[in-house]
DNA sequence: CAAAATTTTAATAATTTCTTAACTATTTTC
DNA sequence: GAAAATAGTTAAGAAATTATTAAAATTTTG
């Protein structure tokens, strides 16, 4: 059962996708603005958002911003090549133009479905001896159990997410600030270190690693 | 590198997808037929297939079906919903229509590419045995990584990317002043110098050619 | 609602990078 | 070949970035 979050401020477009979707026995979740898109991917993990870009309040291209981990595609009314180009580089998985086919929407996201299984969020994120559960943002260290809070879990995942490359500190503020509102890169700063600590408490191995001037990333 | 195979039939559109993809660093191979293209994939492991659907003997559909493993992008004249759900549920991963615009294609590629293997969104600028990584500002040399700092950086990725051309010291200066704010030609010397020593540290051969009373270059 | 946990703020310390400047080396010009 | 101009090296300290710490503010939890 694949859980789908409708981002969609038009009430008639929405009501089609949901029901298309449901009658795909898809779980669908409905958002009508990018606020109201930004407190459910906060709620619930999703399996893949459908994105109007067109929104009141946040636009679409500022949500593709904040996810990462989880296939976007794009609906839009925008039809021009630069609006599709820029979607797909920051980050969307596919761009269909409106007025959209139903069946060739319904095949966009089984491909979506299909091609994202292998690196679902749901399942539990490995790298080296770190383990990390999405659950209860609780990290195994070679099975020893540290527990980490909200912004330190995000962060490591997005790191461990993104490895082997370089995160900008931008980018990182961008990416957690679903979980955490107003951190800035002082805030950043701190909870590295203290996730850095924690980590340290147990093996002498640094697993985070600053890229002066740019970012962080995790030590190869 | 990424490789990718060009599987079209008529020529003017193949050469024209083939110049495109080595303007941006993509290795190419060529396939002019369905049965061409089903004896390079036995030969090599390709990262991405471009793929027409009307084909001579063996059709693009069927070539879908014997891949498993490969991104394909579907690129063909046949704009039916049908056409395009058929592709899409048969394992294409993207569809897109004739005529295309380029950079939407290169953006598509790029999704491919990067929900496959998470890396590379920025290309690598190579020449000889240097090999510059954008990311994280270092520089492999025959695979010994070496740190540089932001304008070290900077001013190897201007005298990489103006290869075989003499750089005037201000037009260096000026080149990376977005990245250094205040450094003049006495400075600029310095980092130059710093740069050398860091590279003879792992290597007899000089990269950086100094041409008297205009500039620098790299050495052929 | 109070205690506990978490996050942010802010001040200080540590580190890295950059520039300055003095000195040396090389090339050109006369 | 000497003087002048340009280039290269080095080291010190200035500037910028990152790390740590503790306390204040906020949020969560019982």
């Amino acid at each position: 059962m694949k859980k789908i979050l409708i981002v969609e401020d038009d009430i008639n477009i929405h009501n089609v996708i949901e029901e298309l979707l449901k009658k795909e026995n898809y779980i669908t979740y409905n958002a009508y603005s990018g606020t109201e898109a930004l407190l459910l991917l906060e709620k619930e993990k999703y399996d893949l958002i459908i994105l109007d870009l067109m929104l009141p309040a946040i636009s679409g291209e500022e949500i593709i911003k904040k996810v990462n981990d989880i296939p976007i595609i794009v609906l839009s009314a925008k039809i021009s090549s630069e609006d599709k180009v820029n979607c797909l580089l920051a980050g969307a998985n596919d761009y269909i133009t409106k007025p959209f086919d139903s069946k060739e929407l319904l095949a966009r996201i089984k491909v979506q479905l299909r091609t994202k299984n292998k690196s679902n969020t749901s399942t539990t994120l490995k790298y080296k001896d770190l383990e990390l559960l999405p659950d209860n943002h609780t990290l195994f260290l070679n099975n020893i159990k540290i527990g980490l809070t909200k912004t330190e879990y995000a962060i490591l995942k997005q790191l461990i997410l993104n490895q082997p490359q370089v995160i900008t500190k931008n980018k990182l503020l961008d990416l957690i600030s679903i979980d955490t509102e107003d951190c800035d890169e002082n805030s950043l700063r701190v909870h590295i270190s203290n996730l850095r600590k924690k980590i340290r408490d147990y093996t002498e191995v640094e697993y985070i690693e600053s890229i002066w001037g740019i970012g962080f990333k995790i030590k190869e």
